[in-house]
DNA sequence: CGTACCGCTTTTTTT
DNA sequence: AAGCGGTACG
């Protein structure tokens, strides 16, 4: 029997790696610090149960938030074993809610082939909805709105649950009941909806949920901590906790998280989850994974020192095999400029000492940051690739062709009819649409269907319009993807429009690069294979008796794959609404420069769950790193502290932290103070590449000539193996009107010679933060303190 | 109807 | 600085 050598998987795993993967099919809450094999474990556990045949591929539901990690499992799974992952349930929360939806879209309350809103369309959506029911866009801004909806949706609330105490609120509960009418009866659906619908139709019907529950025997999480509300009560449906005199549900919800990298509650994400999740499934099961196999000791003591000034933490203390290792470089630059320069002077030299070029990442904590280090990279002819921005499906050109596409397969969907009724321009204009919407409303019909109603030019050119799409989709209608794609961009216009543009090359590149999505797409979604997927039950045998093709809803049979026939109709999904589909929960790429060794840059955030050799992080300064918008409450604080943990776990050998003296932001200079989690990292594992220069509880400032004197501060040392360090270039010092600047030493007719730790703002409203001796930090007005600069 | 210009805002992000 | 939205003009 399988089960009793189950050991080849399990060779290299630590014990409670092992003990991990092996346990019984019971609730299970895995801390899993960073770097500690998070993923191994959880692709393990998985092969583990089916190697030792305690459940099918049919029996697994494994839910990530991202479709990265989803992949990376379902690739390192099937490294593992001879398995065919694709029936298993591995995807992430909205991809698994998707395919639900797909097949019960009948109980769902949805046309099979809804479509799907990003973010923007949702916001398009809303403003739309806003104008025409005359919402003051002043007192409720659109895009507070589509807050307000979303977050009403990750706590599971529909209009008719939100408590009302003040008139904005009842009216904001208003605006989200039309919206949700209007989402209804144009056949589309937003992220949030995906899961609120499905998690309602597990709740509201008795047999479906009955029905997976005894299917999915194991329900394995990853990064739990970042679940909302609404997520958690979704993995409830599927796994009812043990209820006082019921037997229980007799499947083992297997989750994986670090309280530590919860980075994401600013959207919603509960980390009581973790908690509750303990408390409520009776959870016997938590294993700690403390072992860190990533960082040395030097990097690994600073992200726990530093971690430790969180309360409300669950508590665990990575440790480490690998070593002391370096230590941590920080480096106090005189501009953002400086500090960008100084790093591609860094990154030359560790080029030089055999680093690949993607072994080094800079990490920022806000895309704003990303400018200077660009254009110092740029100059230095140094490759870079920057994460983050716009991906490949948002592009603006994208979303105009996806919007002909999707009129093609639904005329009634107003967001996409709007987004290219006159685009390329056509003489439509918002007098035109105006009346369009005017007849729309008063018959209660789409857009699309209100055409006739419109009289006049306008009615002839919207005519016009409508008929272009008509035309396409009959000529589309026995075409493949490919060619139905080709036809929309031509006949569309779109391409002759970019053609045009003098800027619009990129944009034809886009349109082009869509085709061969498409293409792709169709080849790895396995189109003319049989793809056929019968529903299966628990064991992975078809699933004939099921109550759920019991009569209950025979139309709604399990789905296993996206494009799969109806197994009781035969009838499959189109290649284009599953494409759609695709373009919608997969945003693609961001700028692929792939192929190229390159440089890594991104936030904070978007670096989680990766690793480089060297790692810089940049702009550790109060109101940046921590953000000002977080540094009001404590949780906010915590988060930025998290964030901060999350980015110095990301280094395995090398760690550079930075902070400059003056930054651009939005336009203008500011003066900002060093990060406070500088002080809250362990003084034994920094090396000072500058002077450690206005620490208020130091005195050492005396004899010191920190700071920005020519220019960029010499390193003090000798760095370890990097053979010469390099001299930073001279930051240019736009002349402000002043001499004082951070890192001076003055002289003021009172309290005697002090040092300046900071400036702010500028002209009549200058001041200057000093340091004096004898009376301590002041806060002085630099229009009416006399401040002499010292030259020692 | 379409274009040009002015003024306002500005975290983090996946689906 | 830069992008977006609103307004004014051709």
């Amino acid at each position: 029997m399988l089960f009793e050598d189950p050991s080849p998987l399990l060779t290299g795993l630590n014990p409670e790696q092992a003990a991990a993967v092996t346990l019984p099919p019971e609730h299970a809450l895995i801390l899993a610090g960073a770097g500690s094999g998070k993923t191994r474990v959880l692709t393990t556990r998985i092969a583990w149960l089916l190697q030792s045949g305690q459940v099918s591929p049919g029996g697994v539901m494994a839910v990530t938030f991202t479709n990265k990690a989803a992949k990376e499992m379902m690739t390192r799974l099937s490294a593992m074993l001879p398995v065919n992952v694709r029936g298993m349930w591995i995807g992430t929360f909205h991809g698994l809610c998707n395919r639900f939806l797909r097949a019960h879209y009948q109980v769902a309350g949805l046309p099979q082939t809804f479509q799907i809103l990003d973010t923007q369309d949702q916001l398009s959506a809303i403003k739309r909805l806003c104008k025409q029911h005359n919402v003051d866009d002043e007192r409720f801004p659109p895009k507070q709105l589509q807050w307000f909806i979303s977050g009403c949706k990750e706590d599971g609330h529909r209009p008719r649950d939100v408590v009302v105490r003040d008139d904005e609120t009842r009216r904001k509960v208003e605006i989200y009941q039309l919206y949700e009418e209007q989402c209804q009866r144009e056949g589309v659906v937003d992220f949030g909806e995906l899961m609120l619908r499905s998690y309602e139709v597990l709740r509201d019907n008795d047999p479906i949920r009955v029905h997976y529950q005894r299917r999915f025997r194991h329900i394995l999480i990853d990064e739990f901590q970042d679940t909302n509300r609404l997520q958690y009560a979704w993995i409830k449906m599927f796994s009812s906790p043990p209820i006082e005199g019921l037997p229980p549900s007799g499947n083992a919800v297997f989750a994986v998280g670090d309280d530590d990298q919860s980075i994401y509650a600013f959207r919603g994400a509960r980390v009581g989850n973790m908690a509750d999740f303990v408390r409520e499934f009776q959870v016997r099961h938590q294993i700690k994974l403390e072992q860190n196999y990533r960082s040395c000791s030097n990097i690994l003591n600073s992200a726990n020192e530093l971690i430790s000034h969180n309360s409300r933490r669950l508590g665990k203390n990575l440790r480490t095999d690998a070593g002391e290792g370096e230590l941590v470089r920080v480096y106090e630059a005189a501009s953002d400029f400086a500090e960008a320069q100084w790093m591609v002077d860094e990154m030359k030299q560790l080029e030089r000492d055999g680093l690949p070029r993607s072994e080094i990442a800079v990490l920022y904590r806000s895309n704003a940051q990303s400018r200077v280090i660009e254009t110092a990279l740029f100059n230095a002819g140094m490759p870079y690739r920057v994460y983050g921005g716009l991906r490949f499906f948002e592009r603006a050109e994208i979303k105009h062709a996806l919007a002909y596409l999707r009129l093609l397969e639904n005329p009634h969907d107003d967001t996409s009819f709007l987004r290219v009724v006159n685009f390329p321009p056509r003489g439509i204009g918002a007098r035109s649409i105006e009346q369009l919407q005017d007849v729309a409303r008063v018959s209660g019909c789409s857009l699309h269907d209100a055409v006739s109603g419109v009289t006049g030019r306008a009615g002839v050119a919207i005519g016009n319009f409508v008929a272009l799409l008509d035309v396409m989709r009959e000529r589309t209608e026995a075409m493949t993807l490919r060619e139905i794609i080709e036809l929309v961009l031509d006949k569309s216009g779109l391409i002759e429009h970019f053609r045009a543009e003098r800027e619009g090359e990129d944009r034809v590149e886009n349109l082009e690069e869509l085709v061969n999505a498409a293409e792709s797409f169709v080849m790895q979604e396995g189109f003319g294979r049989d793809a056929v997927a019968l529903p299966v039950d628990e064991q992975g045998a078809p699933l004939t008796q099921s109550p759920v093709s019991q009569g209950l809803d025979p139309d709604a049979p399990v789905l296993n794959e996206s494009l799969a026939p109806d197994a009781e109709t035969g009838e499959t999904l189109s290649p284009l609404v599953a494409f759609l589909t695709h373009a919608a929960l997969e945003s693609g790429d961001n700028q692929a420069q792939a192929g190229q060794d390159a440089v890594q840059l991104m936030t904070v955030h978007a670096a989680k769950g990766l690793e480089f050799d060297a790692v810089f992080i940049t702009g550790l300064e109060e109101g940046l790193f921590p953000h000002e918008n977080s540094m009001s409450d404590r949780d906010g604080m915590e988060e930025e502290r998290r964030l901060m943990y999350v980015a110095i776990t990301r280094a395995r050998k090398r760690l550079y932290i930075t902070h400059a003296q003056t930054r651009m932001l939005h336009g203008q200079t500011r003066y900002n103070l060093r990060s406070r989690f500088f002080d809250e990292l362990p003084e034994a594992c920094l090396k000072w590449l500058t002077p450690k220069a206005g620490a208020p509880m130091t005195s050492s400032w005396s004899g010191q000539r920190a700071g920005s004197h020519g220019g960029g501060a010499q390193p003090a040392w000798s760095p370890g193996w990097l053979s010469g360090a390099q001299a930073p270039a001279p930051a240019p010092e736009p002349d402000r009107g002043t001499d004082i600047r951070s890192g001076m030493k003055v002289f003021h007719t009172k309290f005697g010679e002090g040092k300046v730790l900071a400036v702010e703002g500028a002209g009549a409203d200058a001041r200057a933060q000093v340091n004096f001796p004898r009376h301590g930090v002041k806060w002085l007005a630099l229009s009416v303190a006399k401040l002499t600069p010292v030259t020692d």
